[in-house]
DNA sequence: TACACAACCTGAAGCTACTATAGAGTCAAC
DNA sequence: GTTGACTCTATAGTAGCTTCAGGTTGTGTA
């Protein structure tokens, strides 16, 4: 098959899969006399278990190494193991940071609300003025320092 | 102060303030007359909520929005609130993302053990060989599709 | 005054995982 | 022979920086 026959059975762009075979996690296929490429069935079923991985998330570097595993027949799978225990990790490294994250975003926010409920008002359907604004004020003396490290390839 | 002091407070680089001069998130200072860039107390402090807001994974659009929301004095703070809202369900979409994707991950994770408890040594201390890895087996007959759209700028 | 060295400058390239575009070539059908 | 769908390569763009090259400025010491 064709490269646009075999991106629309494994649901992706046939950029993606040019992209793949030059980050190297495509092999180079075959080419017709006109210079197309020509894909058979194991294409099809590598480049389904490449989408697989990314669908889980997994970085290049990390379905490189399963790939590379995968393709030692003789081993057994602890390598592979170790591979997809680490990318758990990671996802459960981010889930971490994230809920952590938002544990201080939802504080910030009720600055705000707070703040307002303690207005001349009354109420707290109505806004603080920009520099009596809770969040500015709790973002202007936020002491985070090196907290931008990234600890995963997740974002 | 010039950059090194700048940045050294703020607890980032110097290549990061340039950059963020770049990207219209901090102003171009006064200079020198040997061209170097001189700054206030005004931009160490414009500096750290940009940090602080980036610590919170803020993109630099919502950053620049709440930049700009802040500077108009007049207003109330309810379009601030609102882009700490949105930003709030971003992490939350994300969380979300990522627990449903730990929980593929352990599901797959799980084939391998569960296989290889049933292999005739009587125990599960070692592993399958690679053909007969759980792991790889479901990760190839995973039918994901199009689960690779982003919904947030969070990775 | 001379020199070393730290800190600064600009501009460009590199990173991930693609996506999008331009401009040209191939192929099948009519 | 011509239309139109598909393919080809090469290049640039995305976010949020980091790194590098090659040059200039400022400061401390001999």
């Amino acid at each position: 098959m064709k490269i646009g026959e075999l991106a629309q059975t494994a649901q992706c762009t046939v950029e993606t899969v040019r992209y793949y075979e030059k980050a190297g996690l495509m092999s180079e296929p075959a080419r017709t006399a006109g210079n197309f490429r020509v894909y058979g069935p194991e294409h099809l079923e590598r480049l389904r278990l490449i989408r697989n991985c990314r669908a889980l998330d997994m970085s290049h570097e990390e379905i490189h190494a399963l790939l590379k595993l995968a393709g030692q027949a003789g081993n057994d799978c602890g390598a592979i193991n170790a591979v997809f225990d680490q990318h758990i990790a990671h996802v459960d490294t981010r889930i971490r940071e994230l809920t952590q994250l938002k544990q201080q975003l939802s504080t910030l926010r009720q600055r705000c609300d707070n703040d307002n409920s303690g207005n001349n008002r009354g109420d707290n359907s109505r806004n603080n003025a920009v520099d009596a604004c809770g969040i500015l004020q709790g973002l202007a003396a936020m002491e985070t320092g090196e907290q931008l490290v990234r600890h995963t390839h997740l974002g």
